[in-house]
RNA sequence: GCCGGAGUGGCGAAACUGGUAGACGCGCGGGAUUCAAAAUCCCGUUCUAGCAAUAGAGUGUCGGUUCGAUUCCGACCUCCGGCACCA
């Protein structure tokens, strides 16, 4: 018997028996319930990082143990394979980037495959593939045909040395990466996917996904923002109208000026007549992001356009300015604004002294000091005229009745959401078909055109994407008449919108999905993934079902029915400062602690020359920090298997992961003992049929404690998630059955069963070192078709327990209570408890509160 | 700036519905085994006082509700994720 436990030889066996036997690989079963479990799909960037491997070991653990609970499991796994990494790699190593995304795959699946992902990888998906991004192109012109898409003007990042739109990723410090040029805000035609038709019903079936984290949906809510406000315009002297949006019609009468964008047609007119409102203007659309981080935290700058605005309820003149805050894209381009009730409007008033006019007051005697700050809060009218003395609830109405009366305005209900810009300007993406005709309009390339293919043999200069450098690759006809291919390309979140989908009929080369066996698997039942992609990715794909549902592709309402965003995985970062102050990262595998003589870390240094390092405490692992651990590296030298115990059993998933080199070898460890305690016991004669009448009381507390472990366990996989707490009542399982006496035959038997239970539950887990033991334990069906052990509710009888006793709400006493005593019993005994009586002698007993099998509560005076 | 999280021993964490704070693991200390080491096993390990029994303090900070708060409420501090062209 093979005494010491050896990861290479178990794992590459166990890899292989799966390969041969197919084992992962599903078709629809009617008989049985089905199990879509999926994990996010990795970009193809090269290696695998460790926060692939947390995020599908997670999956795989759900996975296998949901089909230990006999479900029919679809665990399937592909590549994101399009973005912008691959242009860069490509510039940088001269080669096209389809060929470095096809290497990258290969190498990552080895790495799943050496991880022991129980993948179909009949399944497989890369979305740069044609036989994919066709019918992502055929759904888009179906979306075109029912009205919804468009094409509308929009912002982009515009690098005008390159000549070339970057993304917001690619401006550093508001310049160009590549170039060094201050980036300029540009107008370009762009398509647009009305997610906006569906802003309410993403809303309201947030309340349908009841396994979703309460937090991203709370996200998700806000993000689609949905509010009641009023729409109302005010007049210009040139008889044109100025729209406005406000939630806060109640501070109408407040309005001291009106604010719009630097790109709207009422700023541009002031611009031709005014040298001051022009360099104004062109200083807006210079040196500027696009992100609303960067927008929300500058300075707010503005200008006079010399136009006035008639208010639309007292006739007042307001004065117009351009504001740099006012976005173009959203909403109606310009705002009305209330210093004193709106904070940003008031620092704005405050810069440029434009008058500020309460009219709210607080309900209460609240303290109100308008020049001091905004009053924000809802109260009573002032200064309104025919509206004072209403509440602002009740002047919301009086007034939008009001406005809705002169014909001026009405009520209405808005989104923060914007329409979804599906169009890039890069070349590593899908195409988008679309033919540009002469005439200046366009229309949907034909289906039997399909796929618009994406020439994969090109060079990158870094500048232009091949599809628009290339005359040839446009040219086309429509009707017999010449005409220009579209050369943007999809978002990439087009294609990872709807993978999960395309997974159940992945080589369907007749249709994009087939109905019947969508609707098998639909919706995914555990979805696992970053929480970076709470609100982008998710809502996408939330949107994009429902427009397949639309299409009578798939019936359910929603794509994933229960989610589990994973925590980010975090490494030391060590540096050393060189001579121009700046920092030179260390890798953490080049480093040791120092201890003092008493064996207390003081520090860190290199291995190679002893001295010391400054620890920067752990951030996320990243090449700027050199703090990535290779996840190769750790398999070579302890196993898949203790890489996975380590991930699952260190933190719970949602939370961040500290890599620690010692927390690896503690999980190794453990995978050790049980090994050897699994090889010892099965050294020995083989145990008998287990005879619970002669267990002595030793044998009976493991057995007990083995039958609590399985309820725990299955609990912990199944409802909470929770592997590390699951990880940590083996552990204790264990350390109690290597106290058990198992001299005798009993005792053997015992153990027997407590090892058997321990292998399987450690299965989803650990699934080559439970592979390799359960054979050896004598089963000739393979773990992975073993059900999940059944707890023995007679094992879990106890005589008595032990309960806490309080006195004033601090623990005074324990006291062991037979599990029959009843309310009066267990109060007498808490109360006669020797040290519960030093407590509340001479004083008198006001209250006592028992609660049943925990703790007793006595309150004295 | 806005939206959403997190903060507990020397360290990773546990405490699931308001009920024993620190399970489990790492590290550290002591011991056993060994010619020696590695490996392994046993005991101890929140802090302070005490030989101990036990007592006091303690879950980012300040305050509140409660017989009882890591858990609920209010304010604040620090760190992290997202902000629509990174994926």
């Amino acid at each position: 018997m093979e005494t010491t436990y050896n990861p290479q030889t178990i794992e590459a066996e166990a890899q292989a028996f799966w390969e041969e036997n197919k084992s992962f690989e599903v078709t629809e079963d009617p008989n049985k319930p089905s199990y879509y479990c999926l994990s996010m799909f990795p970009y193809p960037s090269g290696r695998l990082h460790m926060g692939h491997v947390r995020n599908y070991t997670i999956g795989d653990v759900i996975s296998r143990f949901q089909r230990m609970q006999g479900k029919n499991v679809m665990q399937p796994m592909g590549w994101d394979a399009f973005g912008l990494p691959a242009e860069n790699a490509a510039i940088k190593n001269k080669a096209a980037p389809a060929a470095w995304t096809y290497s990258n795959i290969a190498y990552m699946k080895d790495q799943l495959k050496r991880l022991g992902f129980g993948y179909d990888w009949q399944r497989e998906i890369a979305t740069c593939s044609p036989d994919y991004y066709r019918w992502e192109q055929w759904f888009f012109t179906q979306l075109y045909a029912k009205g919804l898409v468009y094409k509308k003007m929009a912002t982009v990042n515009w690098d005008p040395v390159d000549q070339t739109v970057l993304a917001n990723e690619q401006v550093i410090d508001g310049r160009g990466w590549r170039s060094g040029a201050p980036v300029e805000r540009k107008e370009i035609p762009q398509w647009f996917v009305k997610i906006t038709d569906y802003a309410e019903e993403l809303l309201n079936d947030l309340d349908k996904l009841e396994h979703w984290p309460e937090q991203v949906k709370t996200m998700q809510r806000n993000w689609i923002g949905r509010s009641q406000g009023v729409e109302l315009s005010f007049e210009l002297r040139d008889g044109n109208s100025l729209t406005v949006y406000t939630t806060r019609p109640d501070t109408l009468m407040g309005v001291s000026y009106v604010a719009v964008a630097a790109q709207h047609p009422v700023a541009k007119a002031a611009a031709e007549k005014s040298a001051e409102v022009a360099a104004f203007v062109e200083k807006c659309s210079q040196n500027k992001k696009v992100a609303e981080a960067d927008l929300a935290t500058m300075e707010k700058e503005g200008v006079f356009t010399g136009e006035f605005a008639k208010h639309p309820i007292s006739g007042a003149e307001v004065p117009v300015w351009i504001a740099n805050f006012v976005l173009m894209d959203y909403g109606s381009g310009a705002v009305m604004a209330v210093p004193a009730h709106d904070q940003r409007d008031f620092e704005f008033a405050q810069k440029y002294q434009l008058p500020i006019k309460q009219v709210i007051e607080p309900g209460s005697n609240e303290a109100c000091d308008i020049h001091a700050a905004a009053y924000t809060e809802y109260g009573r009218l002032i200064n309104s005229g025919q509206f004072d003395g209403l509440t602002s609830e009740a002047a919301f109405d009086a007034i939008a009745q009001t406005l809705e009366a002169a014909g001026k305005g009405k009520v209405k209900v808005n989104y923060r959401l914007r329409d979804w810009g599906v169009s890039r300007q890069r070349y590593w993406g899908a195409p988008i078909p679309m033919i540009n005709l002469a005439d200046g309009s366009e229309v949907p390339t034909p289906t039997e055109q399909l796929p618009v293919a994406l020439p994969e043999d090109v060079t990158m200069d870094g500048v232009q994407s091949p599809i628009k450098a290339d005359p040839e690759w446009r040219k086309t006809s429509y009707n017999q008449q010449p005409a220009e291919r579209e050369t943007d390309t999809f978002d990439t979140f087009m294609e990872s919108s709807w993978y999960y989908a395309r997974y159940c009929s992945p080589q369907d080369k007749t249709q994009m999905l087939d109905p019947q066996k969508a609707n098998y698997w639909l919706p995914v039942n555990q979805y696992v993934g970053g929480i970076e992609h709470a609100i982008l990715h998710l809502l996408y794909s939330r949107f994009f079902h429902k427009l397949l549902r639309d299409f009578g592709l798939v019936d359910c309402d929603e794509p994933f029915e229960r989610l589990l965003c994973q925590g980010m995985v975090l490494a030391d970062c060590f540096y050393r400062e060189d001579d121009n102050g700046g920092k030179h990262w260390f890798s953490p595998s080049d480093i040791i602690p120092m201890y003092d003589e008493n064996g207390q870390a003081i520090g860190f240094c290199h291995k190679d020359d002893q001295q010391p390092v400054i620890h920067d405490g752990m951030s996320k692992m990243s090449k700027s920090k050199n703090n990535g651990i290779d996840p190769q590296v750790i398999i070579d030298q302890y196993g898949a298997d203790t890489v996975r115990l380590f991930m699952m059993f260190t933190a719970p998933p949602e939370q961040t992961l500290e890599w620690s080199d010692s927390g690896v070898e503690g999980a190794h460890k453990f995978l050790r003992r049980l090994w050897r305690m699994a090889t010892e016991h099965l050294s020995k004669p083989s145990a008998p049929t287990l005879d619970v009448s002669k267990l002595n009381e030793q044998q009976k507390d493991l057995r007990r404690k083995l039958h609590e472990t399985i309820a725990k366990v299955r609990d912990d996989y199944d409802r909470r998630l929770t592997f590390n707490t699951a990880v940590a009542a083996l552990m204790e399982l264990t350390n109690l059955m290597a106290k058990v006496d198992d001299d005798g035959e009993q005792g053997r038997a015992v153990l027997h069963e407590a090892i058997t239970a321990c292998v399987l539950m450690l299965a989803p887990i650990t699934p080559h070192f439970s592979h390799k033991l359960w054979a050896l334990l004598g089963h000739a069906e393979p773990i992975v078709d073993a059900p999940w052990p059944e707890v023995d509710e007679s094992a879990l009888t106890r005589d008595s327990i032990e309960m806490v006793v309080q006195v004033n709400g601090k623990v005074r006493a324990k006291i062991e209570v037979p599990i029959a005593a009843d309310k009066d019993e267990i109060q007498s005994m808490a109360i006669n408890n020797e040290n519960v009586q030093r407590f509340i002698e001479g004083k008198s007993i006001t209250k006592v509160i028992v609660v049943p099998n925990k703790l007793v509560s006595v309150v004295v005076k």
